[in-house]
DNA sequence: CAAACTATGCGTCCAATGGACGCATAACGC
DNA sequence: GCGTTATGCGTCCATTGGACGCATAGTTTG
């Protein structure tokens, strides 16, 4: 059964009820902790199994008794990040708090990058994922959209904080060497001329402010409910 | 030197200008075009060196020949992918055609959904990269656009695209037993009833409705130019 | 309180993978 | 025609994900 797949999602919820975990033992929130630090601080590339064992202090072929495969672990990952999301209602209407939770998303996104990609490896639906859901698309139904309008501005929003931060800073040059590289790389490349002439304004120190100008866009051209 | 930084592609840009390929040889189009041809029909993980050597009919060893390491190869299939977006003026107006060229990019990367999550490998760089930043900045200002405007209208659609296209169709479930999983997991929680209630909604069988919504509200709230 | 149960971690083992390195060779420019 | 050199090949190795059976300690039940 395909990690991330509903089926998948089923079955791991079952079994989580099923379970009777020993005091002392190894647990999965342990194991993603583990994980999580050292692909902030090295990457997903130092995820291996056996690294993130010896960060337990256990052999590695003991985390398979809470995780079937390494799939399954970067699944459990992804929804134990979302769990540091924390949306907030501010009081100040639903565009306000839904402008708050996509950049309380976002926050956790850019504080977590390494995991970004891994978004794509399954369906969001763990216990993290479907908390937010519900959250989302609680504010804009009380807000009075309809229900299908609800769910398009949820989605619609939820992919566009992936999207920034899929790409970061839109692929801004950070330090000495990278920006000279850049600019000699687009000296040699007369065909692009707007690119080169752009260069600059393309390297935004933080994509904050681009991410602020597409949400408010974003926003503002959807208008009100009824 | 990390696969997909401004340095590596300069490096990259200089080696392709000072290299001389032989007739029959192995070339770096092959390689790319063999690998993109595994993981449409077999996704990223049957992606391996040695797979792609087979497929041309080599030993795995002679790839390293034209490629440093199998990140370097990710590199390049993403720009190879990127390749296939052709984007076209339409004569209906700026907005037409930057609708168009966010079409027809989200055409090509639902047709290879396995290498989206390629995309934060490195800075998009490449030949046809650029050749896109190219149509797209060129578009916009040609339009009228302010040059911080246009880049900002630019990378916002851009990772509206990229968003849109990571996540597919929000998570959709695909087949009978995926949508049975699916209803059978929200009936175990009742503690998400917008979420079971939404659940037909979100299931949304294509996702182009919703990126048809989410494109013209980021449009209608960008206004116009100068 | 003792016995049965069972979840857990460990040791060992294996196949597959990414990659290094030196060598033979055949195509190209002169 | 000849040297140069890009190219592909063979061999080798460390690392990785994972399978499987076993010993053991914590929990439950009599």
């Amino acid at each position: 059964m395909k990690a991330g797949s509903a089926q998948w999602w089923r079955a791991r919820y079952a079994a989580r009820e099923r379970q009777r975990p020993r005091a002392g033992g190894l647990e999965l929130g342990r194991i993603t902790r583990a994980a999580l630090e050292i692909v902030d601080a090295e990457g997903l590339a130092a995820l291996t199994m056996r690294r993130v064992a010896e960060e337990i202090g256990v052999r590695h072929t003991s985390l398979y008794r809470h995780v079937a495969s390494r799939d399954e672990l970067l699944v459990e990952l992804v929804d134990h990040v979302l769990g540091e999301v924390v949306p907030q209602t501010t009081g100040r209407g639903w565009r306000a708090d839904l402008e708050q939770a996509a950049w309380e998303f976002r926050r956790v996104l850019l504080a977590h990058p390494a995991i970004v990609p891994l978004l794509t490896l399954g369906q969001l639906l763990g216990p993290h994922a479907l908390r937010g859901r519900e959250f989302g698309l609680g504010l804009l139904t009380r807000a009075g959209w309809a229900p299908s309008r609800a769910v398009h501005i949820y989605l619609t929003v939820a992919h566009f904080v992936i999207g920034t931060a899929l790409l970061g800073t839109g692929g801004a040059a950070r330090g000495a060497e990278e920006r000279t590289a850049m600019t000699e790389l687009f000296a040699g490349l007369p065909q692009y001329p707007l690119v080169r002439e752009l260069a600059e304004p393309l390297n935004i120190p933080d994509g904050d402010q681009e991410f602020d100008f597409g949400l408010t866009a974003l926003l503002n051209g959807m208008g009100d409910p009824r």
